[in-house]
DNA sequence: ATTCAAGGCCAG
DNA sequence: CTGGCCTTGAAT
């Protein structure tokens, strides 16, 4: 594992974005148009079709703990058989192992048995979902990770499917880059295309959940060929692991404090009955005060916006990635772990965008300097978001009975900034800041024409436009829907440029503290926080 | 009726 | 303890 990591140093984000530009296969409702049910490496029964090497069922993955044959999904993502057995075994008679050695053991197919302490360490850091085993041993049935193997797969096709004719393209004509929007050379991202085609990547997760694993805007965007290792969990000095947090009971608070009302307690209805704990995290997408945009006046702009917000989502990842990463560890750097959860945000935001209606039209390189721009703005509205809308504390407790500062990831790490963070959001809440406008106003950030000029956008008529569509269609919203709300129009724009300077604020830091040392490298964030530099 | 992920079984 | 193969059963 750790030669791997050390070969993938060079990471450069450019294998977010697809050559394809926006024309991929992602529906502009969320939908995911599925195509034929992708099968699980049939028997090698492959051979009939002559050509075509190996697309037809293609993905032939191989297990992200082991490196094994799959042999479906386990626990959370695609694995071996002998790797869901371990996990199941581990998990249901909570088996305590230790590590002889520095709790970095190699493992893959040829070696897993010599240590199952670094094996369980690795099924968790690639992602295994210890709530998918099941406290009351119950068969057969399905799970509430159902859904999410569906996408999965949905996404893993579809990635397939790019690479198929990128690899035509490339086949075809090698001078012609037409296809390509990206110039190579023009941008930190560029040099990707090669890169990609030659070594088909052998993704693994970057922390947890099939959802994310590959990691969703690698996919959606292109792909993903580096692992995004979690130095983290293999230097902590004294751990064990520490009974397998099995047993249904006591679990609701695993990784939530009990403070956290509506995150811990919530309904866990959507879940199975047999699973095994952390339900806590499901929640409602509650809109405080019965906010509930009425949507009879609202634009189908808008509307479509709306609905493809996915909140759930979002924390089933957070969650994830806290759990996971707390999981075995008796103290984790806070810091590391928030730029992580920052990382992972991101890559959401990029995502989000990527299948969203104007930016995905656009080119690759547009895409990416407006990225560039917004990234940080859109992390900081988001968590506006998450606390207005979604209830989301501004602590929690992991796992490992740390406090881990939620409110700190709006900040960016800066605790300082809170008082402006809280300002901000406090206006926004006297001017019925819905869930409408959020969305609205994230394409005003990500779409913000102040930078066109500068930046160097290429299409900056398309970007215009999408920018000028969503300002009327909220102006519009606003007017109809908050009459009763003077000027929440502009009084809300007037508010984007202080969440503006509040993440620029962050972003300084982080990138302080990135030069410092003392920031994970190789992550998207560090990625953006460089580019910008640049 | 079919799927397919979860649990169970048991030879090695 | 491992891991390949078998049985289950909710969701589709």
């Amino acid at each position: 594992m750790h030669e791997e990591a050390a070969s993938m140093s060079n990471l450069d984000a450019s294998y977010l974005f697809s050559p394809g530009g926006g024309g991929g296969g992602v529906l502009p409702g969320g939908g995911v148009d599925m195509g034929p049910s992708y099968q699980l490496t049939g028997p090698a029964t492959s051979l009939t079709t002559g050509d075509l090497p190996d697309t037809k069922d293609g993905i032939e993955e191989l297990c992200p703990v082991c490196g094994d044959k799959v042999s479906g999904y386990h626990y959370g993502l695609l694995t071996c058989e002998s790797c869901k057995g371990f996990f199941k075994r581990t998990v249901q008679n909570k088996k305590v192992y230790t590590c002889v050695a520095e709790r970095s053991c190699h493992i893959d197919k040829t070696q897993r048995k010599r240590c199952p302490f670094c094996r369980f360490q690795k099924c968790l850091e690639v992602g295994m979902k210890l709530e998918a085993v099941r406290a009351d041993r119950m068969r057969g049935g399905r799970n509430k990770f159902g859904p999410m193997y569906k996408r999965d797969r949905a996404r893993k096709l579809q990635m397939m499917r790019q690479r198929q004719l990128a690899a035509q393209t490339l086949r075809g004509s090698l001078g012609d880059s037409s296809m390509y929007s990206s110039q190579p050379g023009t941008s930190p991202f560029a040099n990707i295309h090669i890169k990609q085609e030659i070594q088909i990547p052998q993704v693994s997760s970057l922390t947890s959940s099939p959802d994310s694993s590959p990691s969703p805007i690698a996919v959606a965007l292109g792909q993903v060929n580096s692992q995004l290792a979690q130095p983290a969990s293999s230097q902590q000095p004294t751990l064990q692991i520490v009974g397998v947090p099995g047993g249904g009971g006591p679990h609701t608070s695993m990784i939530m404090g009990p403070e956290n009302k509506l995150w811990g307690s919530a309904n866990s209805a959507t879940t199975s009955p047999h699973s095994l704990s952390p339900k806590a995290f499901q929640f409602d997408t509650v809109v405080p005060g019965g906010s509930a945009p009425p949507s009879s006046k609202m634009s189908p702009l808008i509307r479509d916006f709306v609905q493809a917000i996915d909140d759930r989502e979002w924390q089933n990842l957070l969650y994830g990635l806290l759990q996971s990463q707390t999981y075995n560890q008796c103290e984790v750097d806070l810091f590391e772990l928030m730029c992580k959860v920052l990382d992972q945000n991101l890559f959401s935001q990029v995502d989000w965008a990527r299948n969203s209606i104007f930016f995905k039209d656009l080119k690759v390189d547009d895409q990416m300097k407006l990225l560039q721009h917004s990234w940080s703005d859109m992390l900081v509205l988001d968590h506006i978001h998450q606390r207005m809308h979604n209830n989301l504390p501004d602590e929690t407790t992991l796992h490992n009975g740390q406090k881990f500062d939620l409110l700190n990831l709006g900040l960016l790490g800066v605790p300082t900034l809170a008082d402006h963070f809280n300002d901000i959001t406090a206006k926004l809440q006297e001017l019925k800041f819905d869930i409408s406008d959020y969305i609205c106003v994230k394409f005003l950030l990500l779409l913000n024409p102040a930078f066109l000029d500068v930046r160097g956008i290429t299409n900056r008529k398309h970007v215009q436009e999408g920018y000028e569509q969503v300002q009327q269609a909220l102006l519009q919203y606003t007017i109809s829907c908050y009459p009763e709300v003077q000027d929440k129009f502009n009084k809300m724009l007037q508010l984007l440029p202080e969440i503006h300077s509040l993440a620029a604020r962050g972003e300084e830091h982080l990138y302080h503290k990135h030069c410092n040392g003392s920031a994970p490298t190789q992550t998207l964030l560090m990625e953006m926080l460089h580019a910008k530099k640049k």
